[in-house]
DNA sequence: GTCAGGTTTTGGACCGGTCCAAGGAACAGG
DNA sequence: CCTGTTCCTTGGACCGGTCCAAAACCTGAC
């Protein structure tokens, strides 16, 4: 009835655990026939190996902790499957969990990870309370991947770089001929800097910006978008922080009257399935959520074997994506 | 340097270990003081209960495994937030997994769940190969959310009642004058419901039913709308198997210069947050999330305290969500 | 036939908890 | 003062693995 162990294992195939355990281990100092014996008693047996009692004596658990920001917030999917093969692939097995559901309870959101023994954490978009990581960090190898804000001493941080994927959005709007371009700017570290790469790449190129500032919901962008385009001398092109936003743009567009991209050109960020809808089909920026993913789980793996240092900072390379909300000004 | 056990906590509150153990499970058999100097050394020494030793000796992990159909599908995340709550409050800890991400392994997705020793399973949506459940569900308590496919034995389905909300659906529009409407059906269990439901309610209202099929896409959507409003004698309305799928619907409408929902009204499936954007509108059905989530979380409850028996199936009720997307024919 | 040296195999301690039977303390009644 | 209860504490076995030092087994050489 209980499930077999190592022991039901050794007496069927006539031999000790000691050597049961060497065999599952994939040790070569094992003559074939007993490791033939071994496998076969295992598999006649249906034995399956107790992790709680494995990590208990081996003082770890093959497993890495995820802490997701959002559920709700889908551009980490990307990323998620960009760390789930390099982590697949070194035998760890990745432990979900959303920062959001358990935060009604009063606890840190990393504790139920401790408690379970975690070999490692990561961190997926900003915490809402950053300073709270400081003591899981001390404990844990620990990366933060797509969020900006300051880490504690000894987190690896990889993002894409929003910097210059705001560059991209405006030298593609410079590009199309708008002189006069206006940003929806959110709170937080990532959307500062996307407000700074594109506030400096439009100076840069001589072209009038205003920004207006918004939370990071299609409400908040729509509401944005309402006080800036109903001002006299509005802009032919608005670039919003995330894609959210920029369609809380378009919405507010449709009801002006005014078409996209004929009398507006509008750009999110992120390159989310919102932006792929066909409906909506927005311009947008890729900030490569699968490279992120990847390179976060090689720092991952790095601190694992012991290469600790202080933390550094990864970035991803950016990608525009052009699709059907941006084109020539009307003036042009 | 080690983090400390319970017999550090034992020494240093000049106990027992067993007298630790006692104070830590809440025992009401010790004497203050005692507790107290328990308490006193555990908050000195940060102590923290290792789980895996615990898990071991229990022989159970207090935790559930759950196991996501796909992530990139958002209209799960309600039903996650109701599974939490109960579950939580039961001491059990969720565990996440993405049916998925682990399929290319070419592994059971449930596995690593066996593994790991979780004390039940909740299957949120379908699953690419339910048939594998079911030497899972001989082993653990299982629970399936979501889905309507057939389960194994003594698996407990809850689900939104989907043929009731599409009837709601066929009523709605009747209720608007509409008399020559189609549905856009997708595959599987559930969609198969939902077009019963309509066809039903449709046909005992005297309606003129065309039903096209569709993947589950906006792509889907799309096709199946070009299909079935380019032909001569179109419906006045669309009921779409999911908010995806209506989207789709949204843009060829858009294409062929009908207007929504003056020329067309179109229904959704889901209330996904697509549904719920501004710039789409949609009139949707709610299935209950919430409820199907608190629900799978009290059948999991009830049977991990061993009132077993057969599999049971719970149904919610949905509610309709009218939206912007609908109206009255352009001929009534 | 014995022995050194290498290869396999094994028993037992250990990981950090839970659980239980038995031991000790305290207190009431005789 | 002794005894029987009740209440509190404790030592030690156990959960199912890993790991290591020592034992057992080979092999070829002398």
């Amino acid at each position: 009835m209980k499930p077999p162990t190592i022991r039901d294992v050794a007496e069927r195939a006539g031999v000790s655990k000691s050597l049961v355990s060497l065999v599952l281990r994939g040790s070569d100092q094992v003559r074939p026939e007993k490791r033939d014996a071994v496998l076969a008693a295992v598999r006649e047996l249906g034995y399956r190996p107790n992790a709680a009692a494995r990590s208990l004596s081996e003082r770890r658990t093959r497993t890495v902790g995820v802490l997701l920001h959002d559920l709700r917030n889908p551009w980490y999917v990307e990323l998620l499957d960009g760390l789930n093969s390099p982590l697949h692939t070194a035998g760890l097995r990745m432990l979900l969990a959303d920062a959001r559901l358990g935060r009604r309870t009063g606890h840190e959101p990393a504790e139920p990870f401790l408690d379970l023994g975690v070999d490692g954490l990561v961190v997926v978009g900003t915490l809402p309370d950053p300073a709270a990581l400081a003591p899981v960090a001390r404990r844990l190898p620990t990366v933060v991947a797509g969020a900006r804000e300051p880490a504690p001493p000894g987190v690896d941080v990889v993002a894409g770089d929003d910097e210059a994927g705001a560059r991209l959005v405006a030298e593609h709007l410079a590009a199309l001929g708008h002189r006069r371009i206006a940003h929806i700017a959110g709170h937080g570290a990532v959307a500062a800097l996307r407000r700074r790469g594109f506030e400096a790449a439009a100076r840069e190129r001589g072209l009038d910006v205003v920004v207006e500032p918004a939370d990071l919901t299609e409400e908040g962008g729509h509401r944005a978008a309402v006080r800036l385009l109903g001002r006299p001398g509005r802009p032919t092109a608005v670039f919003a922080v995330n894609d959210m936003t920029a369609v809380g743009v378009l919405s507010a567009a449709g009801e002006l009257g005014l078409r996209v991209p004929h009398d507006l050109s509008v750009v999110g960020y992120d390159n989310t399935s919102l932006a792929r809808l066909r409906h909506l089909w927005l311009t947008t920026v890729d900030n490569a959520g699968h490279e992120v993913g990847h390179r976060a789980a090689r720092c991952l793996l790095d601190r694992l074997e012991g290469r600790g240092g202080a933390g550094r900072l990864h970035l991803a390379a950016p990608a525009l994506e052009v699709r059907g909300t941006t084109g020539p000004p009307l003036t042009a």
